[in-house]
Formats: structure tokens, sequence, C-alpha cells
DNA sequence: CAACAAAGCGCG
DNA sequence: AAAGCGCGCTTTGTTG
């Protein structure tokens, strides 16, 4: 149960749930003829590469033994299927079961991608287009409207932590890691005109500082201030044992997703490096000067990843070991405000049963520590944004702007500027999110930055690139 | 047949 | 002692 406590907080989810309302009324245009032809080509896709898992010579053996143990029953879609067939016919290797209590065989994007088998992997790829087609595509299409405008729900009162969420369709979670999955999905946004743009302004580590603002860590505000720092290189060289010349893109791309990341929101040492090890290999890292990384760590003592019970003793020279010692550092060194603040907040709610966050709401749901460290983070650092978007909104009404607001991600703004009004709608956004907003909460006590994405004049979402003025 | 759980995958 | 937070959507497989 979570409640505004707080004229504020009240207000704001107001004025929030009625901006919002304005947002999913001005919806989201789409090419629909784009979409059908894309849904068509995908089929088709689809049809040839399933085709392919049946006659592909590099395939018959696995699809032979499939056939065998299931004969009418064969789905090559079904993954419990799948898994039956890799480690229980083919004795593959390696295999790790599902927690549930009917368990069966794991078989995820992360269990099968290392595995040396064509089958696997085209397997995958049909997995991929079909989650394209069904899930985007066609989930996309069903929902446009007669004059093909999108108009997704955008959800207040509903997310755990006061955050929002989108639905009919979802458009917060449209795909854009993976350049092939984006370059299929994101095409069919488009601006209502040819001659208006699609833009989106985004928070920059939203999550990040506003955690500073609750935990007020030395440390994590000097990163956060100063240009010249950086906590996922420094995170980088001391998990990698590198000097922080020595830190690459990739290297600090991986110290930052697998380990800092992943370690504030309450992961620890064994799950971090066993996932560091393997992005070793899966991006086959090499540091600043070209020393492969798996090489430089045996030069500095580091073998083998270690023992993969989680209740051994990590043993010295592995990498499990020495992630300890990092977690270590990160944890009671470096932020150790950060830490005593998770603690302290910890303590509190299980004295009173409640968190309070500084945006106005009580949170009084039976939670674990993760979910007590994290949920007050989650939603302030949402608020920052619906409290924007607020703002933003009434001051373009106020200049009768055509700009206008069109979807929201968390922590940015979709919207569909109008002609000439992309000077205008980045002076208005950048005034609210860096320096309106710092008036309004004196709680905030970092800077905050914003970046804003456009396409060109009457190109799609999927155009977007990054604008400085 | 509907309702449900589990697994999986997309995003911040 | 526990072991990464929050969502929505789809399919498979089970249950009654």
């Amino acid at each position: 149960m979570i409640t505004p406590i707080t004229t504020e907080g009240y207000k704001l989810f107001l004025e929030g749930q009625i901006a919002l309302a304005e947002v999913e009324h001005n919806g989201m245009c789409i090419d629909t003829v784009y979409l059908d032809n894309k849904i068509e080509e995908t089929d088709k896709r689809i049809r040839e590469l399933s085709a392919g898992l049946r006659k592909d010579k590099d395939c018959r053996q696995v699809f032979k033994a499939w056939k065998k143990k299931y004969g009418e029953k064969t789905n090559l879609g079904s993954r419990e299927q799948l898994g039956s067939i890799l480690f229980d016919v083919l004795k593959i290797e390696g295999g790790s079961s599902t927690g549930a209590a009917k368990a069966r065989w794991r078989t995820d994007k992360d269990a099968l991608e290392d595995m040396d088998l064509p089958f696997v992997h085209k397997f995958l790829e049909v997995e991929k287009l079909k989650k394209a087609n069904t899930t985007y595509l066609k989930g996309i299409r069903r929902e446009v409207d007669s004059k093909g405008f999108l108009h997704p729900s955008f959800n207040l009162n509903l997310v755990a932590t006061f955050r929002s969420s989108s639905s009919s369709p979802n458009t917060q979670n449209w795909p854009i890691r993976d350049p092939e999955m984006a370059a299929i999905i994101r095409p069919c946004m488009k601006p209502r005109h040819k001659d208006r743009q699609i833009g989106e302004k985004d928070l920059s580590g939203a999550e990040v500082r506003t955690a500073a603002c609750y935990c007020k860590d030395k440390a994590l505000i000097t990163y956060i201030c100063n240009k010249n720092t950086d906590m996922h290189r420094d995170t980088a060289a001391d998990a990698f044992i590198l000097k922080k010349k020595q830190v690459s893109k990739n290297i600090r791309y991986v110290a930052k997703n697998k380990c800092v990341f992943p370690m504030f929101y309450g992961s620890w040492y064994f799950d971090c490096a066993k996932n560091m090890w393997i992005s070793i290999d899966r991006m086959q890292l090499t540091t600043e000067d070209g020393i492969p990384l798996k090489k430089h760590l045996q030069s500095k003592g580091i073998t083998s990843l270690g023992d993969l019970n989680p209740n051994t003793e990590p043993v010295p020279g592995t990498f499990i070991h020495h992630m300890k010692k990092v977690e270590h550092t990160f944890w009671k060194v470096r932020f150790k405000q950060y830490d005593q603040w998770k603690w302290d907040i910890w303590n509190k709610y299980c004295e009173t049963g409640y968190i309070d966050t500084l945006t106005g709401f009580r949170c009084s749901a039976i939670m674990d520590r993760k979910q007590a460290t994290n949920y007050s983070i989650q939603g302030s650092a949402f608020h920052l944004i619906l409290w924007s978007l607020i703002k933003i909104q009434k001051q373009m009404k106020k200049y009768k702007m055509r700009t206008k607001i069109i979807g929201q991600i968390h922590d940015s703004l979709l919207v569909d500027i109008g002609k000439n009004e992309l000077r205008d709608f980045h002076e208005i956004s950048e005034k609210v999110m860096t320096q309106d907003l710092l008036k309004h909460w004196k709680w905030i006590c970092v800077p905050i930055e914003a970046e804003l994405e456009v396409a060109a004049a009457g190109k799609s979402w999927h155009e977007k690139h990054k604008i400085e003025f």
C-alpha cells in the first residue's frame, strides 16, 4: 500500500493524472503502411527460418531427435521440449534447472547462447523475430485507432513504487538495445506531419542522482558533480585490476551493467563475478592497451572463475574470491555512506513498517531489504520526470505552442515537435528540468542534467540522435 | 472451454 | 541469512 501523505504528493498525482490524460489523448502517430508491410515480411522470414530448423543440414540431427521423442506433438516453439531434447536426449553438459516446483531445464537466451550448436542459434533468431512480430508489430497494429493513432494508457496508481506503467500497448519497452530489433519496430512511429519532428528528452542518471539525494554519500556526489571522475571506470579498474588508463569502453560498459548497477540494486559479488566473467568472453574484452582481459587477469594471479556453488568459501586465485574483496571496497570504503543509508532505512522500516519518500508518499507494504532500499529511489526518480512533464505541458499551452507530449518512459518524455518549435521546446524543457525542479524540491542536492534527442522532420523515432544547442 | 502459473523477453 | 529493483505481453502447459 502506497499513498500520498503530503499536499504536495496529492497535487503531483492529481495534476499528473490530468497531464497524462492529455498525453493519452494526443496519441502517437503510427505508419500503418510500414507496419502492415513489416508484418508480412516478418511472417515470411519466420516461416523460412522455421523451415530451416527442420531442413538445414546442421540442424537435422537435433530435429530428428526431437521428432523421435515428440512425434505428432513436436512443437519447435516449445522451450520445454527444447530443454528436454538438449539435456535429456542429447545429454549436453552444463544444463541448469528452473527453480519452480515442477522443475524443467532452463532454456533462456543466457543459458543457450554460448552453446556450440547451430540449431540453438537459429532457434534463438526465430524466437527473437517472433517476439518482434507478435508483441510489437502485431501488438501495436491491434491498438491503432481508425485515424492511425496509438493511445496507450499511462497508469499512475498501479505500480508498487509509484512509478508509471504503460499498457495497450506498452510503449515503455520498445526494442532499442538490439539494433536489429530496433530497426524493425521503431520506424513505425512518426510525427503527425512531415514538417514535425519526434523528440525524446531524458534526465541523465535519474536514479543514481536520486539515490545521492537520499543517502548524501560524499563519493557518489563527487562522481556526479565532477566531470573528471567516473565511478564505472574506477569500479572497472578495481574489478579487473587495471590502471584507469587501461579501462576500455567495453570494459567500462561491463563494470557498469554487470557490477555497479546490480550492486546498487542489491546484488552480490558472486552473481556479479559470474556475469562479468561470461561477458569477458562474449564481448572479447581487451584492455585499452590491447591485452586480452583474461590474459591480463592471469598475469595478476586470477586463473579461473571459481566454484559455482555459492555456499562454498571462495578460493584465492579465483575471480569470485577477488570480487568478494571488490564488493567490500565498494560498500565499506568507496560508498560507505550509501551503505549506511541502506541499513538505516531498512532498520527504520523494520521499526515502523513503512518508508516515506522525499516526494511526499508513504509505502507501507511488506517489503524485503532490497525493496525497502530501492522503492523510494525508483519512485522519486520518476516523480522528477512527472513534475517536469506537468510544468512543460503547462508552459507550452501558455505560449500556444503546437508541440505535444505523446509519451513518457520512466525518465524521459516523448514529444511530437511542431514546425519551428524545436528551439523553444529545448529551452522550456531545459529550464524546467535543470533549474525549476531544483527550486521546487529543496532536497535535490546534486545538479540535474537533461539530454535531447530528435529525428529530422518527418522521420521516425528510430532516426533520433543527440542534439546540442 | 476458461483460468491460471511459469517461463521468457522487451524496456528503464 | 540471503543471493538485483520495477513493469506488460505472449506462449506453453496444466487444471477443472
